[in-house]
DNA sequence: TTCTCAGGTTGACAGGCTGTCATCCGTGAC
DNA sequence: GTCACGGATGACAGCCTGTCAACCTGAGAA
């Protein structure tokens, strides 16, 4: 049983995770992450992860596992109308983005200067566009999109009001809370390109 | 006459933003500028810029003057309502992203790492939502806002549309085009926010 | 014409970081 | 009691930033 070594692995990821999305990737060194574990820098490279390319992949697949990321994008699809489906991936995106935002955002930024970075955001977000696309698709053969819009169109425009990058700004930087941005963003994407009038979305408080 | 300084300032400068927007800060060393431009790193420590840091600011600063971003950002002051206001800051918007986009990502992804560009950042978003602040405030005493918006929480919407983050995601990685942008930008926003029926953006072509 | 100096060159070095190796050590499973 | 696993230490190559010293050159001032 190599649970000594998961543990260490555990320790590694959820130390780094606070470093690096205070300080950003090139801000952080192995040896710090090390250190912060309790452990020596040369250990992380021959028993744990081999580059700090892989050390980045690894810890967005733990802090998915960690915050139960795979879960929280199907209920969406049980909705009644094309419409719930899109309130209901609103919420399901500010619930997302509260639990994971720091680490997209230092994902991001690392892009620009790391392949593997660059290649597992580029896959999240093809899947993210995916299933956007498959909600404004239905929206559309429900009569309820907007005729000034094509699916595809339209399917770009709340993938960019749901992006990371905006969450970002109206959370971190605006200071918006997470039910203002679910229940701003849905009247700001519903007004857009809904056909109908469109319920709000429900939140905790009676929030706007 | 310091020309010759010049010169090479400006050979540095150019042949920085190339490298950079391609491989981002941390991907790119001061010694490849350097002999881009056809001189040693250390004349560049010596006689230009004595860190990467204060480069990256000087990059700014000469990229905001070759690309005359000044006076871009006031003609929507003319305008005769708040609401043409609106959609000429919303074109202005476009056009200036259009031709800095690529630095500004540069300089978001930067940010995380390096103090100086997370100023600076900070700097030029502070003064750009004010500016929206005032536009989205016009509307408001005009009597165009919709009510169901706060001028601030309005303002904040539009800041996020208008940023270079979403910039970046349709024009970018969706593929739209700029007058597209700008089109369907003004579009989704003056549904949202506006109150009464928004006129279409004018663009060169009649593209949506 | 000579002097000066701004802009530039080369070489060298300290200090940090990544990634790799070799060697040694303690502990628990068998 | 052995052995494998997870780990420690020391060392080193290679790369990057930032600094220093010493030398070079061309163009304008005196």
């Amino acid at each position: 049983m190599s649970t000594k070594r998961d543990e260490t692995r555990a320790r590694l990821l959820d130390g780094a995770r606070r470093l690096l999305v205070e300080r950003g990737y090139h801000g952080v060194t192995i040896d710090e992450i090390a250190k912060e574990a309790g452990v020596s820098r040369q250990a992380v490279y021959a028993y744990h992860f081999g580059s700090k390319s892989e050390f980045l992949i690894a810890l967005l697949v733990h802090v998915e596992a960690v915050e139960g990321i795979a879960e929280l994008l199907r209920p969406s699809d049980a909705a009644p109308s094309g419409m719930d489906a899109l309130r209901e991936a609103v919420t399901a995106t500010a619930e997302f983005e509260r639990r994971v935002n720091d680490v997209a955002t230092m994902l991001l930024a690392a892009r620009s200067t790391d392949e593997a970075a660059a290649a597992t955001w580029a896959d999240r977000m093809a899947r993210k566009r995916a299933g956007i696309g498959r909600l404004v698709s239905r929206l559309a053969e429900e009569g309820d999109l907007r005729p000034d819009w094509t699916p595809e169109d339209a399917a770009d425009l709340a993938y960019a009001l749901l992006s990371s990058q905006v969450f970002d700004v109206l959370v971190s930087e605006r200071g918006w809370s997470v039910d203002q941005y679910a229940a701003r963003i849905w009247r700001a994407l519903a007004s857009a390109i809904v056909a109908v009038p469109a319920d709000p979305v429900r939140t905790r408080a009676g929030e706007i």
